[in-house]
DNA sequence: ACGAAAAGTAAAATATAATTGACATTTTGT
DNA sequence: ACAAAATGTCAATTATATTTTACTTTTCGT
C-alpha cells in the first residue's frame, strides 16, 4: 500500500524526494520506493525519515 | 542499544520469545537480537510485533 | 538441587533492502 | 508553450536483515 501519509508530510515540510534522500543518508529511488508502496523499509530508516520531517513511527508508519 | 521496552511488553503480554517468534512469523533469534539491540529489523516486523504484543511503534521502537 | 523451559549467542547460508545508472513521465514556474 | 525540476520506474548489483543449526547459560517450578 502506498504512503501517503509520508508524501503529504513531505510536502508540508517542502522538501523533494531527492533533498529528503540526501538528509536521511539514502537514495531518492529509496524515499521513492517508500512511498510508492510494496516496499518494506528498515526501522533506522523509518526513525531517520521520522525526524527529517518531524513527526513520529505513529504519524508516518503506523497502519491498522 | 537495547530494545528494554519491548521485553517488557513481551513480559506484561506473558509471551516467550519463542511463542512471539511464532505469532510473527520469524525466528526465535530474531526476536532475541531485536531485544538485544544492535539489530535493525524490517518496519513489517516491527508492526507485526506490536500488534501481537497491543503496543504501537511509538511505544515500542521510538527513540529520541 | 535438579530438570526443563527460556534466553543468549555464533557462524554460514539465504532473502531482501538499498544502491546505481539510466530513461520516461509528470509537475511547476515563467 | 517551454524548460527545468521533480517524480515514477526498471534491471542489475551490493549490503545487510533474517534463517538455520547448534551450543551455552539463565531462569523457574517442583
Amino acid at each position: 500500500m502506498k504512503n501517503k501519509k509520508m508524501k503529504i508530510a513531505r510536502a508540508e515540510a517542502d522538501v523533494s524526494q531527492e533533498k529528503l534522500a540526501e538528509i536521511v543518508g539514502v537514495t531518492r529511488q529509496t524515499i521513492n520506493l517508500i512511498e510508492a508502496g510494496n516496499y518494506n523499509p528498515s526501522l533506522k530508516l523509518c526513525t531517520a525519515i521520522c525526524k527529517a520531517l518531524n513527526k513520529t513511527l505513529d504519524e508516518l508508519f503506523w497502519e491498522e
